[in-house]
DNA sequence: CATCTTGTATACCGATTGGTATAATAGAGC
DNA sequence: GCTCTATTATACCAATCGGTATACAAGATG
């Protein structure tokens, strides 16, 4: 069972650096020290392998969000709890967190987007379920609560992405960051 | 000469469908309708074809952008105007667009990000350059540049993605849909 | 002890990978 | 006609691809 474990963080590991179709079967249980008939044994298939990887950790990033997206009557302070437990799940799971957004900006027919794009659909929901139920507070939305969502998880990915980019090992963003972004949301860049 | 424009499209047609590893060059010249030596003739490697792909479009995106940048006396005209062209060629190069967005959020060691990275850092000054432009305008930016920068580019990106997910075939952003985005970047969404 | 399930390794499969050595073809300049 | 250069095809390379047939070891159960 150890085994099973050691597959799955190598080949998080690969597939973040290199890319999952870059990546080989044999170079996965090559530096997690089985053989392939292991790996085959506990997930069928490579795809099976990134859809376990996937969905183990995606899942505990919907727990995450599940405690935070309904804690709050107003809705700056739950964008910015929000915003803060997103963006800590994605220092604290910087590689998997990357590599998902990778994924989801492939090509459509890939394997990694087709795994991956149920998945991030799931996590919409729960952002555009935030702002259905503060549209009250904020006038007349006219069915934009799901353009809203994208531009919220839009700008709060693009900066994880060139914060990562421009620091290399342990990704960390402030408070005071968080809160940039989310008013910068809010209130635009005429502050 | 024209062998080698058909595989370029023929390259860029599968790469954005399932993305730069998964496709043989094997699978593009049977496509293009040549064989494996007149590709290497041409690139040199699969590499190179994807970096001489990559950059001929970059530079008519960056020559487009040249022209925009600095026409208009306010910020919000010339946000609008970045906007409207940045998302025109978005649509009308919607394949290669999505290629190029794909790579970028990919893995930093893959040869894809390494190819387009330098392309998109380029880009990024075009913007950043506004933002300094017409910091007067905005009061104190506090060195903030860059990072107005990342979330206007974040916010068509996404928005785009999620549009082209959206529709199958031609994708078309109308005036209203990118006023609201440079709007709601600006402004917030508290109208 | 015998059996059954779980997990792992050796050794292999056909297909495909990126890339190339060699030669043929074609057009241009002399 | 001759040669030179640009372009293309045939046929091949070693290496790797994802995946598997078979056997073997270990622990639990009867």
């Amino acid at each position: 069972m150890d085994n099973r474990e050691a597959i799955l963080n190598q080949a998080l590991r690969l597939f973040y650096a290199r890319g999952y179709d870059a990546v080989g079967v044999q170079e996965i249980v090559d530096a997690a020290g089985v053989t392939k008939p292991t790996l085959y044994y506990y997930f069928g298939s490579k795809r099976g392998l990134l859809e376990t990887l996937l969905k183990g950790r995606c899942e505990k990033l919907e727990e995450e969000m599940r405690q935070v997206v309904f804690a709050g009557e107003e809705l700056p302070s739950v964008l910015y709890q929000v915003a803060r437990h997103y963006l800590d799940f994605a220092c604290r799971n910087m590689e998997f967190y990357l590599l998902l957004l990778g994924l989801f900006y492939s090509g459509r027919q890939s394997d990694g987007y087709q795994a991956v794009s149920p998945l991030i659909e799931r996590f919409y929901q729960q952002i555009v379920g935030i702002f259905e139920r503060f549209s009250r507070q904020l006038g007349n939305m006219r069915g934009r609560q799901r353009e809203f969502a994208v531009g919220f998880i839009g700008v709060m990915d693009h900066h994880f992405l060139m914060v990562s980019h421009s620091s290399q090992g342990e990704v960390q963003i402030s408070d005071s960051q968080v809160y940039e972004i989310v008013h910068q949301f809010m209130y635009g860049i005429y502050t």
